[in-house]
DNA sequence: GGAAAATCGTTAGCTTACTATCTATAATCA
DNA sequence: TGATTATAGATAGTAAGCTAACGATTTTCC
């Protein structure tokens, strides 16, 4: 039976998932799910930084990053202010609690690297990376075509 | 300033998330998503295919099919129709006009996998398809592990 | 044959992504 | 200064993924 050839988005779109779903059920006890951890993780980084700015660096809309603060803020892991200068912009901080997940959270994105590469060879995981990076650059540069029509 | 070195994780997120965008935007004028021409296209790879079957075979749940056939049954592109022998069951079915997106569908998908790849050579592509596939192996094979216990 | 277990699909409800639209505020420039 | 334009964030509504729980069947096995 002649197997259908996979196209690449669906190896794509596999692994997003498949990552996700790992993620989670490692972070299943803190009630935290995949994305929340990676908004927090980022933030960290860089403590007070403008919401929208967040949204960008993160790659997701600004409207994304709303909801996924609302659930961040309900459960008290991190806290808008608003910013001196512009009474429209909000500044995003962590909480006493929020900070308490950093080491959590930075052992589990390893654990989802290690189960993901398991025994493949150093040099395929830098390759893989390099030529996904490249994919990456032809879709956005796609997109920033689509935008400015 | 020191370049915060991504994770394969955001990287995967990134491609599978432009893939959509990219795809959305080829297929806006049929009013059909990416996803939706993705089951459309493996259903016409097996008309008459149970639900569950085809679930199973997008590596998709049940559920969240069952919502992609709400739509698609919607706007008559496809049908369900019950099993003789088995009267829980649903066997899925294109519609006359269902059938007409195949070449359309079929376009879009090279499209989007031309974009991708861009200018990259033949051998990277070769590369990055076995590199995935093996991830893929490895997270499905601890997600087995997950589902075992 | 009949009780218990498994299976197929659905409903209800959550998260995360999006677009479009709105309000409030800031910035621009005539 | 004052009118217009641009920007920050929120709201509303949709799609697509998930889990949990349920009704209707079919299968299993005593």
């Amino acid at each position: 039976m002649p197997e259908r050839r996979e196209t690449l988005g669906t190896l794509f779109q596999d692994v997003a998932r498949l990552r996700v779903f790992c993620f989670n059920s490692l972070l299943k006890d803190l009630d935290l799910t995949a994305t929340q951890a990676w908004v927090l993780s980022t933030l960290m980084e860089e403590e007070g930084i403008i919401q929208g700015d967040l949204a960008q660096k993160l790659g997701i809309r600004a409207v994304t990053l709303g909801g996924l603060v609302d659930r961040l803020e309900g459960k008290q892991w991190i806290e808008r202010r608003p910013d001196d200068r512009d009474r429209r912009a909000k500044r995003l901080w962590l909480t006493q609690a929020g900070r308490k997940l950093e080491k959590r959270i930075n052992t589990s994105l390893q654990d989802v690297h290690d189960i993901s590469i398991g025994e493949l060879p150093k040099e395929d995981v830098e390759q893989l990376r390099t030529v996904i990076t490249r994919v990456r650059e032809n879709l956005r540069n796609h997109k920033r075509q689509l935008d400015n029509t």
